[in-house]
DNA sequence: TTTAATTGACCGGCTGGCCGGTCAACCGAA
DNA sequence: TTCGGTTGACCGGCCAGCCGGTCAATTAAA
């Protein structure tokens, strides 16, 4: 056998710094070399680990969403009461904004690629099964909290889809204007509200 | 007397053009020339009206922003009573999704543009600027229902930007999956949740 | 142990095509 | 003829992806 390289790793390392550029500068503006030189390797290197550009940023929002699923399941870890577990997940999500910023921005170019893409382009249905994998999780912790008797919610399904609404419409504020936004106060708010509706 | 040009109305012909393929192809694929055929117009006669690519992106965001402003002001005409204002705008903002789709594709190439421009490139200052009017102008709504006594409410403007957030996110995901999504029933449902928020 | 042979990860210079922006020519109304 | 308005052929910079070459690591024969 030849050199033997840690192939996983260097594989993740190039996604990390793809993450650094892209959110920096941006999918289109970003070049594949400076991604090379965040990375420290070479260009063609980098085309030994991924197709092309665009499959690139594919796996990087793969990558993304499993580092995010992973992040929640530790924060909501334990939690057992469902609006402990619904307060969990909102405080996690406004700190998340904070904890994973570079993400968030890519995620704007991953929004505007994946629009224009076919209805079974990866990209998009990476984004639609994310979606719907929170949603479902969301809506068995409100059943949950229905039959426990915390809440009382005639549609579940659309209170999960409010919810989780609410997290990516304040992502986005919260990124174009963070100087306007107190994230604690704000959570505080979030939770009171969603609880509101929830009661 | 010269041939006297209606230069605004081509201006607005040239901004619907790349409105149009903007939306569908996303703004970096888009070319110049594309926009000047959909408008119907030589592509140099473009660069009579705007200077830039970029240029002709914040051009049509302040365009789509006053479209927006005023379909609002429309729909929300002659309602007085806070609790109807914000039920009339809910209900504007989700029917808004349909009837201004591409808009909203536009929107994410430009969230996603202007994340990476300077603090105060105008693009982002426009996007800041809408989304303070917006929040002002519901913040006036949401005190005035306190203050009629249809509402309670201890931080307006905390709530403002929540019920902001929802109507974003909401877009977000309605754009990405509109199978997924009754826009009819979630207004009803977002509308009770809101209130309820506020009650 | 030494060293020749082999492997394949890594590299970066190169190229072809693309596209934003320019401008000299053109058009047609006055 | 003049001149504001229009045009699209053209230019030149840019960059994704390619590919031939390099060499460190590894193996195995001596």
């Amino acid at each position: 056998m030849p050199i033997v390289v840690d192939k996983e790793r260097k594989r993740a390392e190039i996604l990390e710094a793809a993450m650094t550029v892209f959110a920096r500068k941006g999918f289109h503006r970003s070049k594949m070399e400076e991604v090379a030189v965040e990375a420290g390797i070479g260009k063609g290197t980098i085309y030994e680990y991924f197709e092309s550009k665009h499959q690139l940023l594919q796996s990087l929002h793969g990558y993304m969403l499993a580092k995010l699923k992973e992040y929640y399941a530790e924060k909501l870890h334990g939690i057992e009461e469902p609006p402990r577990i619904i307060g969990g997940f909102l405080a996690a999500a406004l700190a998340s904004f904070r904890e994973w910023e570079p993400f968030f921005y890519v995620f704007c170019d991953v929004w505007a690629e994946a629009g224009r893409a076919e209805q079974q382009s990866l990209l998009r249905m990476q984004l639609r099964d994310a979606y719907k994998s929170s949603i479902d999780d969301l809506v068995l912790v409100v059943e949950a909290g229905v039959a426990g008797g915390f809440f009382h919610c005639d549609h579940p399904r659309l209170a999960a889809e409010h919810i989780l609404a609410c997290v990516d419409g304040l992502a986005l504020h919260w990124l174009y204007d963070q100087e306007a936004f107190d994230l604690d106060e704000m959570t505080e708010a979030l939770t009171r509200a969603v609880m509101r509706s929830l009661e």
